[in-house]
DNA sequence: AGTGCGATTGACT
DNA sequence: GTCAATCGCACTA
C-alpha cells in the first residue's frame, strides 16, 4: 500500500446516527436529514491519490426529496423488483440506482420493512475529503462538487457496491452522522425532474445554502 | 428479443 | 435558454 502524508483534519468527530433516531415517516425523515452528515469510508484499495484523512469522504446534507408509498414517482410504486428492492428494507438502508446511463443516485430507505419508500440525497456541502471529491468530479469549484444527485454520488464514490447496505449497521462504510453545526431554516418545494405526481411538495433544502441545486424560483428567492 | 424512457449532466447557442 | 449522450430496467410479445 502506498505511503501517504498524514493529513490534518479539522473535522469534528462524527457520531453515527442510530436507526431509532430516524423518523419513521419518510417525509419527516427527508426533512430531518437536512443538516445531518453522510459519510463514506471507502476501503483503502479505493482511496484515490487525493484521498483525505483515512480516505474519508463526507458532507452536510443540504437537499433531499421524499418518495412515498402510493406515489407514482416512487420507484417502489409497482412493487419490489431486483432494482428497487433496497427501498423495501427498513429505514436507514442505502438504495443506489443508475440513471440516464450517466449517473448514480443515493437514497436512504424509509419506513418499516416492506414499506417501499425512500429519500433521495440531492446535494451536500463538502466537509471532508474535498481534494478527493475534486479529483472524482474533475472540478475544483467547491460549490459544484455535489450540487445535484448525480454529482453527489460521483463525489462520494457511490456505486452499486453500496446498494442495500445498512447505513446504521455497526462499522458500515457508508453511514449517517450527526449535524456538525446548527441547521438553517428549511425550505420546501416541488420535486425536481419528475413527471408523475409532480405536484407534491416533497423536496427539502437548507435555505440560502449555495450548495443546493434547483432554480431561484424553487428555492424561494 | 425488442422497445421506450428515466428522481441527470455537461456542452453548447 | 436548448439538447444529445448512454444504459439498465420494466414492459410487451
Amino acid at each position: 500500500m502506498p505511503r501517504r502524508a498524514a493529513a490534518i483534519s479539522a473535522m469534528p468527530r462524527l457520531r453515527r446516527l442510530t436507526r431509532a433516531e430516524l423518523p419513521a415517516d419518510t417525509a419527516a425523515l427527508a426533512r430531518w436529514l437536512i443538516g445531518k452528515t453522510i459519510v463514506h469510508d471507502p476501503s483503502s484499495a479505493d482511496w484515490g491519490d487525493a484521498a483525505g484523512a483515512g480516505g474519508r469522504l463526507a458532507g452536510r446534507i443540504v437537499e433531499t426529496e421524499a418518495y412515498l408509498p402510493g406515489d407514482a414517482a416512487c420507484h417502489a410504486f409497482r412493487g419490489p423488483t431486483r432494482r428497487n428492492r433496497a427501498l423495501f428494507l427498513e429505514r436507514g438502508h442505502a438504495y443506489v440506482y443508475f440513471i440516464y446511463g450517466v449517473s448514480f443516485m443515493l437514497n436512504v430507505s424509509g419506513g418499516a420493512a416492506g414499506t417501499g419508500a425512500g429519500v433521495l440525497l440531492r446535494a451536500i456541502e463538502p466537509l471532508d475529503g474535498i481534494a478527493a471529491m475534486q479529483a472524482n468530479r474533475g472540478t475544483a469549484r467547491l460549490r459544484d462538487l455535489a450540487r445535484g444527485p448525480g454529482r453527489l454520488a460521483r463525489a462520494l464514490q457511490i456505486d452499486f457496491a453500496l446498494d442495500g447496505i445498512d447505513l446504521c449497521g455497526r462499522g458500515a462504510r457508508l453511514w449517517l452522522g450527526n449535524a456538525v453545526r446548527e441547521t438553517g431554516a428549511i425550505g420546501t418545494s416541488l420535486r425536481i425532474g419528475i413527471s408523475k405526481d409532480a405536484h407534491r411538495p416533497l423536496r427539502f433544502f437548507e435555505r440560502g445554502s449555495p450548495f443546493v441545486s434547483g432554480t431561484r424560483r424553487l428555492n424561494g428567492g
